[in-house]
DNA sequence: GATGAATGAGTGTTCATTCAT
DNA sequence: GATGAATGAACACTCATTCAT
């Protein structure tokens, strides 16, 4: 009995998985309008109804792949290397938040449906989003630390690092990854930071 | 006679013009997809039939905004101040051009418009754009002044300033305009062709 | 004045003829159905509401050219050679009915027409249209003549006869004027009378 | 659990019938472009969606029937009496192929539709439709056995065939089979192939 | 005589979602 | 757990027709 229940919850999960997957190829490749729960379901290769079993709409599909956006920071944060100073750890914060935000099937999916349903306000800027409230940290300790002209306000830096990173995931969008983004990344973040220097 | 006919072509124009507000108000306040042409017809006061009578469809409705953009670049170019120095006029145009994408209607429509229709492809750089080719043409002019450094080649700087400028457009609007957007434009632009001078 | 008036009537009179002719060929080319009245308007060069001065409806474009179909008929009637036997009549007109609707504009238009709205019924038999009492008289006068086997009623023949007229006609609609009709037309329409004959 | 089953696929099954009939009598009475699909929908006592659960589009509706024409005249084929020599093979098929074309809702529907839409080219003599293959290949043989006059060529007497089968059918849709059609077949046929004879 | 702006019901089609099985 | 039949509102778009000018 416990093996059949055992068996059926894997299967659950590899229902779940399936769906995942076909969800998210689907709308990488099409974006979230385009793709229907139709379409869906036969690439995930099981019953529409099936898909409302494991989601309770279209929306919850997509979310469960923005939903993981600050997690992908969060650990970021944790592997900031110890010894540098809070200038140089907001450098490599940023850097590497930019360059993940593009590897990260989860955030890139994540922006591109942002940028699609701006009507829901998930770029959004609130205090409350961990990942903003990391980079105003970082910003504030390097502005604290003397690092910073005092003329920017913290909050002014933030934008401009939002500002950076968004138009740098924009245009790797829309050039369909035509470009080197690595060494654009580095260069531009360093260009901002230093403009910024006290 | 000539009253009469004027007052019928007038008409005519003003239900055209309340169309064309409509839609745009529209557009800006849902997007594109999200309004329908009913919706529009019921803000500009007439019928659908009404509307398919001065556009073809729904596209040609958001096509006469994005087709002026081009123009407003080029009638931005014949405003630069002569006196100016090749880098200066590169800085210039790039401060204007992004402050007047913000605020010229059919530029910051067809911005929306094309974040929300990428595979359109209306904002991929194309040496046919004019936009694109009277920004490169400034890079390669201040480049070949000894401007600028030759470790950047034009290619890229154009590059860098596109993704300033989307990105600064893309934050004006998810933040719906809550920042003064010109300091943040002279700023960053101003830290990026810094960062490359000679 | 009479002068303006005649000029008037002559202009109104090209007008009435332009918007004639283009009405036959845009439905001549894509059928009844497949053109709006717009495309006649253009075409004609003039507007629509000029359309709807001159005919009432779509329908009335349409009839102008179907109503002369018996006017056709009727003139062949007068045509018949004088010194024919009943039979020969019968078989000259015949032939030459099915010949001439094919080549008359009118009635192959009105025959397209009717294959594409059956439900108003052009084409079903009735003692008031000319051109089958014409047929039906033909006919009776050949078999009182003798010339036709009395097992044949004159309704069945004259729906013999007018299989043959369709098929032909069908044919050559379907494929459009690929073969020679004329040889077509009196070898079989030969086959079918000699079949009758007493 | 396979009584459940069957009970839902068997609901699927009569749904789909329900539609299929509703389409048909539709099509049949008022004309495949008369007949919109909210009124199939209404006919078969479902929604429109469900319509298009079972048909990808209204295209789709009316091939089902159209798509079974050649069959009909296959299995015809094969129903001809073995012991009769090529001109008697030929008369019997031609015969009974026209009468089976008028009683085959498939075929009966699949010509009203091609009347109406001739475009498509469904009624277009092609060597690849099997029908027409067919008869030639068996007016061929008729003609190699000496049965057939030398001076028409099979190609002639096919257009004949055809002329005289859609006559027939056109004449009973028109008269809306006001008249005993299979006598007229029988005659018609009989009197087209006497005159063809050697 | 002539114009064309305006109407609005109608078309085929899509799709997220529900629910009986 | 899973199915897929069923829903129906919504969409972009068409077009014969009217009528003020």
């Amino acid at each position: 009995m416990s093996d059949r229940l055992t068996s059926r919850a894997k299967q659950a999960l590899e229902t779940k998985k399936k769906i995942q997957d076909a969800a998210f190829e689907l709308f990488e490749e099409y974006g979230y309008d385009s793709v229907s729960m139709q379409e869906i379901a036969n690439k995930a290769g099981c019953s529409i109804g099936n898909l409302y079993h494991y989601y309770k709409n279209k929306d919850a599909l997509v979310l469960q792949f923005t939903d993981h956006v600050d997690e992908v920071y969060q650990a970021l944060e944790n592997e900031i290397p110890e010894d540098l100073d809070s200038f140089e750890r907001l450098r490599w914060f940023v850097v590497n938040a930019i360059s993940r935000s593009n590897k990260e099937k989860a955030v890139s999916l994540g922006f591109a449906h942002a940028l699609k349903n701006p009507e829901l306000g998930t770029l959004n800027y609130s205090e409350k989003r961990p990942y903003y409230r990391t980079l105003r940290n970082m910003v504030r300790q390097a502005r604290a630390d003397g690092h910073i002209a005092k003329d920017n306000s913290s909050c002014d830096i933030v934008r401009k690092i939002l500002i950076l990173q968004r138009g740098i995931l924009l245009e790797w969008r829309i050039e369909e990854g035509a470009f080197d983004i690595d060494p654009v990344i580095e260069q531009m973040v360093n260009g901002l930071l230093n403009s910024l220097k006290a």
